[in-house]
DNA sequence: TCGAATTTGTGCGTATGTATC
DNA sequence: GGATACATACGCACAAATTCG
């Protein structure tokens, strides 16, 4: 390998790549087998199976034992919009998580007391061990699972009230903002950071998806009046979605 | 192997991660050499590379040739604040991509003129083959590369103008709501959609990364009285960033 | 139903280059 | 320079899954 070069499984896998992105292999199609590229580009067995394995981590190909390497399928992501986003329609921006176009989504959920540990303390502005109630959501749009979402509410704000539990009740799944009205709080704030990772197998299996499947995490937390009121991790198949932010320059 | 069995590298992988994640083998420490991991497991040399190679596709160590393989340190993802997000000091939200707390932000550049494609052209609202000047960036963050750029304009826009070239004149580095308005024209709205996956191989080099660590790309779009006047895709390794959105509930 | 060919996935041994100590 | 360690590369072997006649 002269000065320079870059290794010969990387000069093969781009060359692969090359054809997935520019279409000579169309999605579903198949690689050519490792003796092939061995042949077609005179490189060893190993080399060919560094290409390989650098395709598939990138999430370009899947191999299939005893079958072949094929080019995966990339679905055009959905949009999922967010707190921010207004539609060029004068709808409202909330509980817009499910849809870009009126998908109907579905969830089911399960909520139960806890002690706020160390974390979920500090994202809501309250020492640890204090009660919280915690709501596990799957979230799904036409039947498939797209979102988890795990949130944490201090019992300090809504404890002994209607809407002390987020599904229960009239104003049972409505959306944050809604409920804490009802009890007279204003949401005013809400912080989201977004972060990527790749997902744990406990999730995949939850969200439909394929071990070493990359999902977004979702970190958002209301405010009323500078209180933290409700905050909650929401993980998203990234394969699938994108989260969109539409923002008015001051 | 027998069956039901993991094979030889994922048992050696499994019981490494375990060494790291309870602290057995904490930041900075070495990993035993391929040599030392052949002995202790009674594998072959083959099997120790595939082991460690596990552990650097997950972020957790680092190859370091002539030296050895180390933990790498797992820093608390650092916080991109995003336009929107308004710190409590009452700085400015642009140009706010290198910084959490003052963080200061290099970059490099390169302009060039070209047709847009037809992605681009549906992003900027143009017609394809229309020119655009396409900049790439590279942002580092005390040396390291901590983000790629890539943005278009349209030289509808800029072209003839002092701030054709972003990176040229006066205004270079500025930013683009302050180019834009020194050409008079008024930046009132950004849209931004995030999505992750994995990085490809070229882009890890350039953000020193390694094959199969996760990406997020930020799609971002800049309008003047509903004209896109910028659009670009950001690319930001997720093991060391989180994007953050500060919104008002209006 | 059976079996042969193909293909991936895993594993072994070895060799060479190159960076670090 | 020498020793160590990682990175790349070659060739081979075998098991398991799949395909196909």
């Amino acid at each position: 390998m002269a000065f320079g070069e870059q290794p010969a499984y990387l000069r093969v896998a781009s060359d692969l790549r090359e054809k997935i992105v520019n279409g000579a292999l169309p999605p579903h199609a198949r690689l050519p087998s490792q003796a092939r590229i061995r042949e077609e580009y005179g490189v060893s067995d190993t080399v060919a199976l560094e290409a390989r394995k650098v395709l598939m981590a990138e999430g370009l190909v899947e191999g299939r034992s005893g079958s072949g390497t094929y080019v995966r399928e990339r679905p055009v992501p959905r949009r999922i919009a967010r707190s921010g986003y207004r539609p060029p329609s004068g709808s409202s921006p909330f509980r817009q998580e499910q849809t870009e176009a009126g998908a109907r989504g579905t969830w089911e959920s399960r909520s139960e007391q806890e002690e706020a540990s160390a974390e979920i303390a500090e994202r809501l502005g309250i020492e640890p061990g204090e009660r919280v109630m915690r709501t596990r959501y799957v979230f799904r749009d036409g039947g498939e699972p797209m979102m988890l979402s795990t949130s944490w509410e201090p019992l300090t704000v809504t404890g002994r009230t209607p809407v002390m539990l987020p599904e229960e009740g009239p104003l049972g799944g409505c959306g944050v903002v809604e409920r804490m009205a009802a009890i007279d709080i204003v949401v005013d704030n809400v912080l989201e950071e977004v972060g990527a990772r790749p997902g744990l197998a406990e999730e995949l299996m939850a969200l439909g998806g394929v071990p070493g499947h990359v999902v977004m995490v979702l970190e958002r937390t209301y405010f009323a009046s500078g209180r933290a009121v409700e905050t909650a991790d929401v993980v998203i198949p990234a394969d699938r979605y994108r989260i969109a932010y539409h923002l008015s320059v001051r």
